[in-house]
DNA sequence: CATATGTTATACTATGGATATAACAATGGA
DNA sequence: TCCATTGTTATATCCATAGTATAACATATG
């Protein structure tokens, strides 16, 4: 399992969850179609309650990556408004971003760093 | 007064706060060495309370923003860690780019995205 | 001396995260 | 058909955090 979970940080179980299958989707770890464990496997695998695990799933359904289905499980299924999408990126840019610049962060440095992320993804 | 507190947001009220100031600077609506309202001041005049416009400053402090001084009051003072700085930059790049790979977003308008929002800063 | 500053302490309410049981309808395999 | 497993929903409890409300203190300014 890829998942790993810091009972010791302060994020949020079911975000770290959600963040841990994301990745997981952008390293093609999981790819569409895959399935996810039950909530109830995956809860007992990492040793955590049903719940959150139920929570992860439903906030990643929300988001649009995964369609839970009663006869296959937790099935990875992108389905994405584009537009809705880079606008949220934007937001969230944004408030990163001016921290950034705050720390005499340069537009090239961010750019490298979005360089060598990408290259783990995709 | 440039701060601007959505009550119906979910998020909190000193995030909000922390993450306006900050923007605060990377406009040069507010420079280093300029003085921001006393606690008191700041929370009359935005309609909250004193002890959460206090948490924002502390964590402006502790982030290296913000010095507090009995006389001059709240003093912007930038003093950052640049490679701890780009550390944490690039975790919180990592989850955000994930979500963003998995959207679609190619690397080429994440560049883009990166310089609209950079020509409003510095 | 009076006022305003940052700072600290305590107490209360409300909300959200995480857990624990429990139950339900629906599906698939034996 | 029977049984186990699935997602789903409903309560209830515990704890940490957010926000508010008072209060008090040392210090600095006028």
């Amino acid at each position: 399992m890829f998942i790993e979970i810091d009972f010791n940080s302060s994020e949020a179980l079911y975000i770290q969850l959600r963040n841990q299958i994301i990745m997981g989707i952008a390293t093609s770890t999981i790819r569409e179609g895959d399935t996810l464990p039950s909530v109830r496997q995956l809860a007992e695998n990492i040793g955590i309650n049903m719940h959150t695990v139920n929570k992860a799933y439903s906030v990643l359904k929300q988001e649009g990556f995964l369609q839970l289905d009663r006869r296959k499980g937790a099935v990875i299924a992108i389905d994405v408004n584009k537009l809705q999408a880079v606008e949220e990126m934007r937001e969230q840019l944004r408030v990163l971003l001016a921290k950034a610049s705050c720390q005499n962060i340069s537009r090239e440095e961010v750019h490298q760093l979005v360089d060598e992320i990408y290259e783990e993804y995709m």
